[in-house]
DNA sequence: ATGAAAGCGCTAACAT
DNA sequence: ATGTTAGCGCTTTCAT
């Protein structure tokens, strides 16, 4: 129980050598006999010194420290302000729970994590949902909190990306902003994950076929559609019906609904994401339909709810835990200088064939 | 885009007064003149002032940060080591991976944002599974990276709370520490929520129960089929069957496999957590029983999986939200003093009915 | 290869 | 009510 009192002048003390050695050894740099160097490894030993982030610094001016922001745009937290204290605040917070339900976040974290914690560093959590709460997060950046922010958008319309290039901030998205901004950024080939679910369908014999996409103002939603249609046109089909979905259970359920009222003889369906695809297959079990007998699905991101759906579904793999840690490199590499123009990093989908097809 | 290297002696020049009172009006000390004030408050907007947190932590030794810790014992990780850097490392890690795809964590991260974020204050999120990453908790802490640590523990033979406590870092648990530790902690009365579950049940006419229980090295395990037990002997029934499960989806299946091969009759089950009913439930459609005609099921936490699960379960619920805030709320009183003693706060669970019994 | 010393930007006595 | 000043613990020239 050594009270954080312990100083590397201490440390020196102990050591019979100065301050500045003391420093060198801790930090690795050469110079430094051997035999005095183990003389101060002793000492630190000893004595279960731990140097002071603050201090260091603040002369350093880094931090090891990065933000990973959960970003959306719009949708106001009710009155949280920046004053705090008062009895009874932000037991819960709505954008924050609906988020971290979604399985896609948790395996954003485990690949963040897994870059970052061989380096001894940490992420520091932000939900940025509100003006407010966007403003909290470029002055932590300012203040030096934090060396830089992987940013992770819900929105397309999300502003963030854009502020923290204009203070300067190093930043690095997970997919490509829907407003063009010179920012880094990772992301998947999703227009070759459409072609990849189109192309399975029709292997598998079905032709009559319909899509659930995502928002169509995200770029994700818009090219996993472009890309099952090119698929499908090359393949002789002009047309293919599509229900615009939000990426949620509910949604897709409802988007499914509409697809069938115009066409009740549909045998295929492409689904955007596994969560829309999970809400699809339970309307279709509740209308009595069989999956994939009766409707063959296809869903987008292979998480773990492709695992839990009933049947267990056939899906594109987005390789997250993969770009979330390259997210996190760029940005590092970005941190050290060693990277300076914002770069992109495109990641390839690749078809996970499970029951639903 | 302005460079990080605005200074309090900057901002003092600019409104004409001395870097102390810019410091006063910055924090809100009193005895400062209201005209003043203004004149200060007006050339911090104009310059676009921050304050830097290394050179203010260094002084007030606080970081207004707090680690949140998923921490579990025992299965270490695939040679993750400190030095880094080799290229192709920690692209995932399993044991985040798996804790992340548990529903239960986002509610915690709401919960423990929703007050930290009034506060301007912000999470950095730690996972310790191994020695080597607890050790990093630990020394993130002494070298004053965080002020104190919230413990999420997945397992009973944790010993990160009980080294904690030994380094005499502020730290609070959610869950009583299956090991006797003089810490802090929120919990819910565990005890009381499987009563409830075993007075549904018996209300709704079932009379040939059985329980699938949690890890019965954790308290939260113990005390739920205890209540479950101590209200069915009240009831006048000794003997229940009980299978043990591990808080996972396909434990649960197993052991319910287990209980119907040997009592094929039930005609009631209390499972205890979410992820398990689900199990449960599949198991039982995949033999075409009937939820819950056939069978009655009542889950326990009111995870989002209850509502996902078909049919959406009647379960336990437990407010883990409002939990994580207190434990943050505690924590917070911990490190500004204001308390001293290891406090126990209990929640108390609350049934939720829905279509599953 | 090692030590002396000058700050990094801020807060908090203390003096006025 | 405001200014002066002494550090907080560290890294990093610059001497030696």
């Amino acid at each position: 129980m050594e009270r954080q009192s312990l100083t590397l002048e201490d440390v020196a003390r102990e050591a019979g050598v100065s301050r500045a050695t003391v420093s060198r050894v801790i930090n690795g740099v050469r110079n430094v006999d051997p035999a005095i160097r183990d003389v101060v490894r002793e000492a630190i030993e000893r004595t279960g010194y731990a140097p002071n982030r603050a201090a260091r610094s603040l002369v350093t001016r880094r931090t090891e420290t990065i933000a990973l922001v959960i970003s959306g745009a719009g949708e106001e937290s009710e009155g949280e302000g920046d004053d705090g204290g008062r009895p009874g605040d932000g037991v819960q917070n709505a954008f924050a729970a609906r988020v971290f339900a979604d399985p896609f976040f948790g395996r954003v974290i485990s690949g963040v994590v897994g870059f970052l914690r061989p380096r001894s560093m940490h992420p520091v959590l932000m939900v940025a949902e509100s003006a407010a709460a966007r403003k909290q997060v470029t002055e932590f950046l300012r203040q030096g909190s934090a060396d830089g922010a992987l940013v992770v958008s819900t929105h397309a319309e999300d502003p963030l990306p854009a502020q923290l290039v204009a203070e300067g901030l190093p930043a690095v998205c997970f997919a490509r902003p829907a407003l063009p901004v010179p920012i880094s950024y990772v992301d998947l080939a999703h227009r070759e994950g459409g072609r990849l679910a189109a192309e399975h369908l029709l292997a598998r014999g079905r032709r009559r076929l319909a899509t659930v996409t995502g928002p169509l103002d995200l770029p994700a939603g818009q090219e996993r559609l472009a890309g099952f249609r090119e698929a499908l046109e090359r393949a002789g089909t002009a047309y293919v019906p599509i229900a615009e979905g939000a990426f949620t259970r509910e949604s897709g359920a409802a988007a499914m609904a509409a697809l069938l009222a115009e066409h009740p003889d549909l045998d295929g369906v492409f689904v955007a994401n596994d969560l829309m695809a999970q809400g699809v297959c339970e309307l279709l079990r509740e209308r009595g339909g069989q999956v994939p007998q009766q409707v063959a699905v296809v869903g987008f991101d292979d998480s773990s709810v492709a695992l839990t759906c009933r049947p267990p579904l056939t899906t594109v793999r987005q390789p997250v835990e993969e770009m979330a840690a390259a997210m996190a490199r760029l940005l590092h590499e970005h941190v050290r200088g060693a990277r300076t123009e914002p770069t992109s990093l495109i990641f390839e989908p690749e078809l996970v064939v499970r029951d639903s097809t």
